[in-house]
DNA sequence: GTATCATATCACTAGATAATGATATAAGGA
DNA sequence: TCCTTATATCATTATCTAGTGATATGATAC
């Protein structure tokens, strides 16, 4: 089943993507830290307590994924979420999991898993 | 920093776990196929055309992060979308893919990324 | 022009996770 | 009861990807 670009597969394997530009922890930290506005590299990595080129790899990835937009100021780069719908997104994902998030935290099939935290 | 129930990293961490649910091709073909209604594994199956003990599998893992509910009527098991606001949400994920969709199809980070389809 | 700061790039590795295959369970139907 | 169908479970394997460390680039300050 070769994906075209129309086909319905084709779609739902781009939406798989854009989604996992949330489905990380350090991605959705960086994403949450801009919904407060725009912030520099540093700023970013101090705020997630990630390495520079970890946080610098993380951003390349949510760039190429039009999930951020940067510019650059002198010797600093500032990034910022490229599409408000971004924030709505990531509030309606509060919303549901407000509901089910005693489930998701229980959840064994993740290598984070924390019983000790519950 | 050890991440306490309540603490911004653990909301963040179970975050990024939901959203994971969402961010995998097969699960999210699944969701997708369950947007219409429930249906049974093997009609999930043969939609997806997944494996049984695949589609089982990540049934289950929709099932514990409560994605999905079932219900067993003899020896069929129906599947269901747990909540409304999951069309919802990739409702509006289709919404913002709709702008970004030529930048994420030509995004390099990805082991299924296939230059041949575009 | 040299040192330093801010950021990017990239190969490599460790760790996470999806897919498979074998097996188990449980409900009808013959 | 035995066979088949529908689904679940689980260990193993194959694959993917996040994190690291080294290095590169480019801007400003001295």
């Amino acid at each position: 089943m070769p994906a075209t670009p129309s086909s319905v597969a084709f779609q739902i394997k781009l939406k798989a993507r854009f989604l996992r530009g949330f489905a990380d922890l350090s991605r959705l930290a960086i994403l949450e830290a801009l919904c407060t506005g725009s912030l520099t590299v540093t700023e970013i990595m101090t705020r997630t307590r990630l390495s520079q080129s970890n946080t610098s790899n993380h951003l390349a990835c949510l760039r190429e994924c039009g999930l951020v937009t940067c510019c650059q100021q002198g010797r600093y780069v500032y990034y910022q979420l490229s599409d408000e719908r971004v924030v709505e997104l990531l509030a309606l994902v509060d919303a549901l999991l407000h509901d089910h998030a005693p489930q998701i935290a229980a959840c064994p099939h993740y290598a984070d898993a924390e019983r000790g935290d519950l």
